[in-house]
DNA sequence: GGCGTCATTTTTGTATACAAAATTGTATTT
DNA sequence: AAATACAATTTTGTATACAAAAATGACGCC
């Protein structure tokens, strides 16, 4: 495994305080306290922050510091737009290419998520969702599709805070088993109908979620 | 106007030394070889640096150093496949809604293309066709389709290099022309097929020329 | 009392020194 | 002569000191 260093250290740190939400949009971050929360000089710190500004965790204005996104919601349009544009097509290509090696990690994946309908956690749950589509994605071969997509999921991230913590993953369970049929059949229309299903059913948690 | 700070000198300086053809891909940039070469010190080239890899123009392996990224066949295909994928949609979008702005921008900005039919110039030509697409782009009102095509430009001017510079624009002209007649009557289906058109004729190109 | 000016403080940007890691070269052994 | 171990060098990563820019606050002015 790879070695952490400092300004790892420092990015999973601030990504943590982010996502847990004791960082709130807007915050300005500044970089003498990292320094003494996290123990490290400023040097690897602004590394941590540059990366967090390529994720789109946090803004950068040159002489005025970093803060973190304020998730907007025309963003919010914007980011599944390109989602749905970006993953639909990876999905008709991974369907259509059908490469052996991605049913049995989506198969496993699968499993997973059904454990979790005995006992829900949001974080797990949030993650086997990421891995799921990020794994269709991936078999596209198509290196940006799965960049982009990457960088929407870390953007809709920002967004999941306002969940519900209560929900639960029954429908989107139910859409996903429909996908991954549809990708072992190779029956695209299918598998678009119900990748825009479970897109949807994100999209409008969240639009409840904030009142959009 | 904006002051250049020296990590945007360096920036400028390394990314012109890439696309002169100065810098080779595959290269290895040591820091301090910039150094002697700008003039500052090591913390604004590594700004720079980490700029210059989140375009994609170099890559950067922990504690490895930075290489100029060496474009490849397979990528070429990813870069265009996915070039295609968002620009057909974002221009759908910035057809419909069809703002009032853009139409002066593109007008000026073909009539440019156009001065460069008497005296064709390879680096003239080359920025005024990234403006033309990302000015259309950007009428759809979504960033990150905006983002997606700056960044996938970015790539495609590492094959550029390969180009014959005494290749002419009067064909791409033409699609371009089509492209803003399309544009204005909202015609979205023959806009759609000229802007194939011109990204297969950049695309055939580049492949021409590598021998693809 | 509100507003603008200017000194003070805070914060970011840059330079340099030092530490850690990787690369290179050399000597030794087989 | 080839391979390996190890020292020397190079290069990247981090810490700290300093410079420049921006934010803050006190003061006088209207």
């Amino acid at each position: 495994m790879n070695k952490i260093t400092p300004a790892d250290k420092v990015y999973n740190y601030i990504k943590e305080q982010i996502v847990t939400r004791r960082l709130y949009p807007g915050t300005r971050i500044i970089e003498e306290d990292v320094v003494e929360a996290v123990g490290v000089s400023r040097t690897p710190i602004r590394t941590a922050l540059s990366r967090l500004a390529h994720d789109g965790l946090i803004e950068q204005i040159p002489n005025r510091g970093s803060y973190v996104t304020k998730p907007t919601e025309e963003d919010f349009r914007s980011v599944f737009e390109a989602r749905k544009l970006v993953e639909t097509a990876a999905f008709r290509k991974a369907l259509r290419a059908h490469t052996g090696g991605t049913v049995e990690l989506l198969k496993e994946n699968l499993a997973k998520q059904e454990a979790l309908e005995k006992r829900f956690d949001l974080n797990e749950y949030v993650s086997l969702n990421r891995t799921f589509h990020l794994l269709l994605t991936r078999d596209a071969g198509n290196p940006y599709y799965e960049k982009y997509l990457d960088e929407l999921y870390n953007r809709i991230s920002t967004y999941l805070l306002f969940w519900d913590t209560s929900a639960d993953n029954s429908r989107s369970l139910r859409s996903h088993k429909r996908m991954f049929e549809a990708f072992c059949e190779q029956d695209e229309e299918k598998g678009v109908e119900a990748l825009l299903e479970d897109i949807g059913l994100g999209e409008g948690d969240i639009e409840k979620s904030r009142g959009l």
